[in-house]
DNA sequence: TCGGCGGCATAACACCGGGTTATGCTGGGC
DNA sequence: GCCCAGCATAACCCGGTGTTATGCCGCCGA
């Protein structure tokens, strides 16, 4: 005779509740354990400990079945609601996993908000129209922070080759970076500037700017300026400063200097007439990475996304498949 | 790597809810084992199972602690409506437990419904306001069958010693039947009736009304009187037939014969005045049960009807404690 | 920059909740 | 009076869900 302890929500599990329903809906135990897929045994027992946890009888067996108490009735009452409240759970989670719904943050260094994320975003809710998305731009480094910090879940930069800080410098924490094409560096300059010096559309010396006036980019481009030149042997003199792709594009125009910009900045803007795009004649190019939390690839809506990025035709931008 | 099958309602259960909502709540696994009173670990694990069966995580890991993810948030929000279901649930079966709601009902044989009926229905509702009662009036053998087939929790019957169909008849099945009280049977005579015979209130022999007309009751009443006259050697002449007490007490009145009559009977209406009671020279009872289901006592309502009711004091109806 | 600390994960282990099959009992209907 | 439907019990088994002990990692403060 075991004292009956004050009761305790506790006490009240999920499943117990599916199976004081079954038996409510059925009126009998073993009809209950069928459409449950038990046996019949498991719901008697089930409801013999019910009953002693709760320390009342929750049903009377009646000869053809079972009724019930009071108790019992105050059970399958509330046992619509909680198993309603779970099924709804479990359909939203579906539909989570299955790709109807969800949220992407997707941080992405300037020039690929106006080529490779409309492109996929674009792609995404083709395929699937419940997905939704947040972009935010921002250079690699702190492009890598949002994800650390869980503001947006996938990130996309860029590193120049020999880089110190690029974003393999964060696979420390449970961040992944793969890398994902190859973009070309390509010398900008003003039609007449090149002319003499090589046939229209060949390679061009890098040194052969050597004495040209420079107009630079971002902190990191402006790096890789300087350590791209001293290895041809000479220092730029870098001029001017702009992120503004179309700012490079009318300075280079009016003669204010040349340019090294990567071949996804030159993707969305229209070459003024008498400016003209050259590959260095020793090839330089940077590496798009793709940064990600190791965990969140489990999560259906990123990993889709991971997937696109992948499947992205990138050829309209120069863009190569990166090997690792 | 488990394939991760669709997902089941199944795999969502309170105790895992509640986990989720601690961590919501407090931000950290932690935090939450403390507040629910568990280790750490368990929760650590508790979420790890939860993320392995739906395939996708719940909660990302952060420096101090954890956030929850999309599929979180779902859990967190449906966690929510789920819980505070159960708790009312909890609530409402404590207010069962505490007396503080709940039905009893009760059926019993006429002559209880207008004394210990009443009066244990008024005890109860003042002692235990929230509780609600329902009461049936039945002869014993229809009253036993209201329990059986669960339409009364409670039966107060009675019995004729001797009686073959007594309530303990129906303790074959999961019911009780105990003794309550011992009833006196008492003779209904108009007072010149017995006038030559016996000094007014004492013991009057059964045999000296051998010659009267009968007043007689119920099937079983009437039957007790045949038995108990035949072993006082001689056959009634049961003239009149009626339940009703009153019209029994016009009758014997009226001159048109004699009654015996159990004392509860008498006890709520008031004696003709020129009609006498007299206890039989051989004392005669009958014996007043309680008969319930087994499974009943457990249900706390039922319990303290029935403690009320061997609380009861019956001195004023001339019932005294059966000894079984 | 290094040690302390807060927080999570993992390992190893124990328990019992909750399932199974086999079987018995009871009450009702043909 | 026998058969059958339905519930209970026994005996057993497994895995979910706890525990403690321990390790790793990232942050913070001296």
């Amino acid at each position: 005779m075991t004292e009956p302890r004050t009761l305790l929500a506790a006490d009240l599990d999920s499943q117990t509740l599916r199976v004081v329903r079954a038996i409510a809906d059925t009126g009998s135990i073993t009809a209950a354990a069928a459409r449950l897929g038990y046996s019949q045994p498991a719901v008697s027992q089930t409801v013999r400990r019910l009953e002693q946890r709760l320390g009342m009888p929750v049903l009377t067996r009646v000869p053809r079945g079972a009724l019930l108490t009071e108790a019992g009735d105050i059970l399958a009452r509330h046992a619509a609601t909680v198993l309603r409240s779970i099924d709804s759970a479990a359909e939203e989670l579906a539909k989570l996993a299955g790709l109807r719904t969800g949220w992407v943050r997707i941080a992405a260094f300037p020039s690929a908000s106006s080529t490779i994320v409309p492109r996929l975003i674009e792609r995404m809710s083709a395929d699937y129209p419940g997905l939704r998305f947040r972009y935010i731009e921002a250079e690699p480094p702190e492009a890598v922070q949002t994800v650390r910090d869980h503001t947006a879940d996938i990130a996309l930069t860029f590193s120049y080759p020999g880089d110190p800080d690029d974003p393999h410098g964060a696979s420390a924490a449970g961040l992944t970076a793969t890398p994902l094409w190859r973009e070309d560096m390509i010398l900008i300059l003003r039609r007449d500037a090149g002319a003499g010096l090589s046939p229209d559309a060949s390679p061009l010396a890098l040194d052969s700017l050597a004495g040209a006036g420079w107009i630079a980019g971002c902190p990191r481009c402006r790096g890789h300026l300087l350590h791209l030149c001293a290895a041809h042997g000479f220092t730029p003199s870098i001029d001017y400063e702009t992120d503004n792709v179309s700012a490079v594009l009318a300075m280079v125009e009016a003669g204010l200097g040349v340019a090294l910009l990567p071949s996804l900045a030159l993707a969305s803007v229209p070459l003024p007439a008498n400016v003209v795009a050259r590959h260095p004649a020793t090839p330089d190019s940077r590496t798009v990475h793709l940064v990600s939390a190791e965990a969140s690839h489990r999560v259906p809506a990123i990993a889709a996304t991971i997937a696109a990025i992948d499947a992205l035709d990138t050829s309209a931008w120069g863009l190569a498949t990166a090997r690792s």
